[in-house]
RNA sequence: GGCCCCGUGGUGUAACGGUUAGCACGCCAGGUUUUCAACCUGGAAGCGCGGGUUCGACUCCCGCCGGGGCUACCA
């Protein structure tokens, strides 16, 4: 828990009806990272006031992927309907002081005042005489009603055109942009930072604020996110949830640089930078005003830095949970899976691409008959069978993934020569052995892919290769 | 329909009343290379449109067009 530092506080409040989705992720981010910026505090808010769609489900889920991406926060999680007492004292208040009055008319009704008063016009109703129906507010006719956002600028708001809006049903249970309103005055926060999507909300929730004769926090809407074809970004647009993220191979770290530059920049042209740079760089109100679209291709190019750059043990750890999923648990052998990580790092671009690129360590080769046509041509025979002749004269000591004497480089020393001993391109020797003992033309480095099988099971597969092509 | 927001290459961004409009991903070509990836070099590709204001507008103003959000006794 950090120590207050400011008297910044910032919330993230999302609502459980889902996963976490990329776009919900960067509010949480740029909140975090304001909150982390200026030493403030992070209050983790459940909008769950929907009891239809909010699940204890929906609401782990939502915290796993927070702690997932590294996004910590100081206080909570507060279940916004487990603050009904405080809504109904709020509401009560309201109703004592006129402010807000409880309304019979129905949605036919208020349509039919909008029909006679014009579109434009917002609705105004009139308490009820039996005291029942739902609890509306009381909405200036005149006037406007002004967000000054810290990205925006300031926005004005006619209320004339913003109906008397329901702030409670009729049994008393508190409507989305009245809980908001009183939990944020009551948790004292001092900046929103949320979606676009609320901007037009802000009016009803500073109507309210004013009826609480509270101060109201400073607002941050940030452009909202999009998928590929323009529309607002959805479960469509395929791996758009932080879950589906994750399942796909993709690196915290990556993805908090990534998502951060969606509608933010450092101001030069740096483009990677650690959540460290991000912290010490952020600042809400350099976000920009236009939506953006979420860009696989660009995240996986990013997570590919990323992986590349991380400590050898830490990119172990992080492969072997994708391979169990791929492999269920069935037990590999260590000294090659270690040395798999080691010659496969710079080459896949998220953990998922992982375990292709190293199956062949573990189970024998499925050929690929494409890449075996394309390969296996006429000199591949003498080719395999000097290569064969090559390895044999390689003394290994024991036999074990780059085992003393069978090292990549060993191998490499003995193979190297034979493409100009042959008479052959390295492509027609070199090529041959790798759909021998891999089945497909893409694997890691070929001397280290033949030190990491080992010289026996090397050998083996290119025998079994050499039968297959006197058959063909 | 009403209210509101947004509009720099395919995508994310930078600059800004005066620059050859920069950077990154992607794409194309070439190089390197044992494949792929990485890496190196080069290339195509942008200020939505129309009016103003100004010596000068991508930048300021207006209109239009396009995209988006809100308009529930949802959040």
């Amino acid at each position: 828990m950090s120590t207050s530092e400011s008297d910044l506080r910032v919330r993230f409040a999302p609502s459980p009806t889902g996963a976490l989705h990329i776009g919900g992720a960067r509010t949480a981010l740029y909140n975090w990272l304001a909150a982390r910026h200026s030493g403030g505090e992070l209050v983790l808010r459940i909008e769950d006031t929907d009891l239809e769609r909010s699940t204890p489900e929906n609401v782990g889920q939502i915290l796993d992927a927070l702690r997932w991406l590294g996004l910590d926060w100081d206080e909570g999680p507060i279940s916004q309907v487990g603050r009904a007492e405080a809504h109904s004292a709020a509401l009560e208040q309201l109703l004592e002081s006129g402010a807000a009055y409880r309304d019979s008319a129905t949605a036919d009704d208020v349509k039919a005042w909008k029909a006679e008063h014009g579109v434009d016009r917002g609705y105004r109703g009139s308490p009820s005489a039996d005291g029942v129906g739902a609890v509306r507010l009381r909405v200036p006719d005149d006037g406007d009603t002004v967000v000054d956002d810290l990205i925006r600028g300031e926005v004005r708001f006619p209320n004339r055109s913003y109906d008397d809006f329901v702030i409670a049903r009729g049994d008393g249970s508190v409507l989305y942009n009245f809980a908001v309103a009183v939990d944020d005055a009551d948790m004292g926060i001092t900046e929103v930072i949320r979606g676009d999507d609320h901007l037009s909300n802000t009016p009803k929730q500073l109507l309210v604020f004013e009826a609480l004769g509270t101060d109201p926090p400073r607002y941050a809407h940030v452009p909202l996110l999009h998928g590929p074809d323009g529309k607002k970004l959805s479960k469509r647009h395929g791996a758009a949830s932080v879950q589906e993220l994750r399942d796909a191979g993709y690196l915290p770290e990556a993805i908090r640089n990534y998502i951060a530059l969606l509608g933010w920049g450092p101001g030069d042209d740096e483009t990677l930078l650690s959540t460290e740079d991000l912290v010490s760089r952020f600042r809400p109100e350099d976000v920009g005003k236009s939506s953006a679209v979420f860009d696989e291709k660009k995240l996986r190019w990013m997570n590919g830095r990323y992986m590349r750059d991380m400590p050898l043990d830490e990119y172990r750890t992080a492969v072997r949970a994708f391979v169990e999923a791929e492999t269920s648990g069935r037990p590999l052998n260590e000294s090659r899976f270690e040395f798999g990580c080691e010659i496969v790092q710079e080459k896949a671009q998220t953990l998922q691409e992982v375990w292709p690129l190293i199956r062949f360590l573990f189970e024998p080769p499925v050929q690929d008959e494409k890449a075996w046509r394309k390969v296996m041509k006429a000199d591949a025979d003498r080719v395999l069978t000097e290569v064969e002749a090559a390895l044999f004269e390689v003394a290994a000591s024991e036999d074990g993934p780059n085992a003393d004497g069978f090292t990549s480089v060993a191998v490499e020393t003995a193979l190297e020569p034979l493409p100009e001993k042959l008479e052959l391109g390295a492509g027609k020797v070199f090529q041959p052995i790798r759909v021998a003992i891999t089945g497909t033309t893409i694997s890691p480095g070929i001397f280290e892919s033949v030190a990491a099988l080992g010289r026996e099971e090397t050998l083996a597969r290119i025998e079994i290769a050499r039968l297959k092509l006197s058959s063909d």
